[in-house]
DNA sequence: CTGAAAGCGCTTACAG
DNA sequence: CTGAAAGCGCTTACAG
């Protein structure tokens, strides 16, 4: 057995170079199909290549090409139900552009405040981010769009005064939709309304929604009818708990998101309350477990994967110095099933 | 209004040391906390940083340092309520670690077959990668065990021969447990199990701790007992509505993972039959819905964050040219509530 | 405690 | 179609 070598230091292009026969220069070419090639020499260089097992160095070539090939994602942390298809949709999108993913889960934002090097993800490493929600400061992202930094953002609204591409989808129009429905369908006239976390923007516009759709029909909104549902379960139950306990007046209950909604539904069946008899649900977001519950959630179905797809598309247009647009609204669209009411089989 | 420059080069050590008035290594030194800098000097350097909004390129640093300070992580695909805890644990993990997280969802690992550089993930982007359950094909994850690249493997044995650290959490013995309660307490003795994909290794122990149940009770074993669950509510409901038809002859049926057991339960529900009473239904995983259905699901939790979190401190030994454990298996344990019979309230 | 200089492994005008 | 050479922005012995 041969000596160990300590790190048996992976090949170079010029080793590639040095058993091929011909330069570094002609090497970067065939592998990166940037020039004209010889065939035979280009063969060459293959054979060369898959003698040593040779595979480019990613940092020699970002310092060398001034691109780093990844687009960067900050999220504010990875749970629920609305994640997956979102990062299923990113993924997919950067991958298909030629881009690598480098992905930060952010949960305490206002920690990097004062910070030296703040952000694990910046123009450092990646050529242009998406930033979900407020996973970064506004003086992070101001900062970025400054210096002249592809960004997109996702499910949110730029800082005032910047005009940086968002992408999400029409909250407002679903919501108004789906109320619209309760109220013409099926005659109610006092609904409530399940908010999502503070300063989330998909809930501020679903609430915009309900709002208008009551106000479209000449009904009183009362204050005491929105309360916190924070797009999450178990919140959505002690909010309905609480809610019972305080005297319930309403013949319906829009919960900001379908998760909430599951929470909803588990509070009224533990106080043996009917859906839809003694109280109508209805959700958002339609994810694949709505229509498995009992009964079937009546939701509004939000392109939450398409989103993904679509942000990163845009952030590619920048990073190529190609035009983007400033803000993408992916149609909704109403899912009636069951717990609104309706008898709908199957 | 200034002249728009082309591209607004970011700026360099140079120009911070310049402005410091000290040369580019007392920059580097001051920065990375690498040697001991005169306080004075080192606050020349951090004016000279700030004024400048100076932020190291990342590529530079690797190519010089020789690492990236990056992790690969390679998924088959993004879904399922398995994904989320996970990655949850391997962001955590990772970054508090201080390394960055390269995420690559392989969705055919075969068609890489013969493909001049194969993996947008490899040893020429990142220090270490984990690899979950059959995302990379044998042969590259045998290639770069060969070259001495770090690798942790996540919910899948090593191909054999290799020591490769493998991380997971005791299935056989969960799932031994949990076809016990189903005999020693309830008196079953006809008992199915919907396994998950093929090769899934998960679903492998978990039908041997079923089958080791059976044979300790004394109880005979039926092939015609196993079915196809997928790991998913779809499948699995399809495989119950085929085996009702079929005739089911079973008293109850450990569905492989929770979200099987969800279609599973939609299809008794369907077919008119009660759970427990007609039917037992029991999990595995404990996913956060689990507890909320009705009835709430007998199932044995699975520590699928932690395991995240442990494959990367394990990744991190390996690549600090530490020791890392062979095999982690972390402890699963029995959640007993109403869908195997037991009357248990709240 | 500090600096001059080599070197990391590529890409890319420039020249032929 | 091909090569010699500069340069990308850092880190790190080496010397003092």
């Amino acid at each position: 057995m041969p000596e160990t070598l300590k790190t048996p230091s992976r090949p170079t292009i010029s080793d590639v170079a040095r058993r091929a026969g011909v330069s570094t220069a002609t090497v970067s070419r065939v592998i990166n199909r940037a020039a004209p090639v010889a065939e035979e020499t280009a063969q060459r260089v293959w054979a060369a290549v898959d003698a040593l097992g040779y595979t480019p160095s990613a940092p020699a070539r970002m310092l060398a090409s001034d691109r780093t090939g990844t687009i960067g994602l900050v999220i504010p942390e990875i749970s629920g139900d609305f994640f997956a298809p979102m990062l299923r949709g990113i993924e997919n999108g950067v991958r298909d552009l030629g881009y690598d993913l480098l992905i930060y889960a952010n949960p305490n934002p206002e920690a990097h405040r004062g910070a030296k090097f703040p952000y694990p993800l910046g123009e450092h490493n990646t050529d242009g981010m998406m930033v979900f929600t407020d996973s970064l400061e506004e003086e992070e992202i101001t900062r970025l769009h400054r210096i002249g930094f592809p960004l997109v953002l996702l499910h949110r609204m730029p800082p005032p005064g910047l005009d940086i591409p968002s992408v999400g989808f029409s909250n407002k129009f679903g919501a108004r939709l789906l109320i619209d429905h309760l109220i013409e369908v099926h005659g109610y006239r006092r609904i409530g309304f399940l908010a999502g976390p503070p300063n989330n923007e998909d809930s501020h516009w679903r609430e915009m929604g309900y709002r208008e759709a009551l106000e479209a029909h000449g009904l009183e909104f009362d204050p005491a009818w929105v309360r916190a549902g924070g797009f999450d379960d178990e919140v959505a139950q002690a909010t309905m708990v609480d809610w019972l306990r305080d005297g319930l007046d309403i013949q319906a209950v829009f919960s900001g998101d379908d998760e909430s909604a599951l929470g909803v539904m588990v509070a009224l069946r533990e106080a043996g309350l009917r859906i839809p008899e003694d109280l109508a649900v209805v959700g958002f977001d339609d994810i694949p477990l709505s229509r498995h519950l009992t009964p079937p959630l009546t939701t509004v179905r939000a392109p939450i994967e398409a989103a993904g797809v679509v942000a990163a598309r845009q952030l590619a247009n920048l990073i190529h110095g190609e035009i983007a647009d400033s803000l993408t609204l992916l149609p909704t669209e109403l899912m009636i099933r069951r717990s609104c009411g309706c008898h709908i089989y199957k």
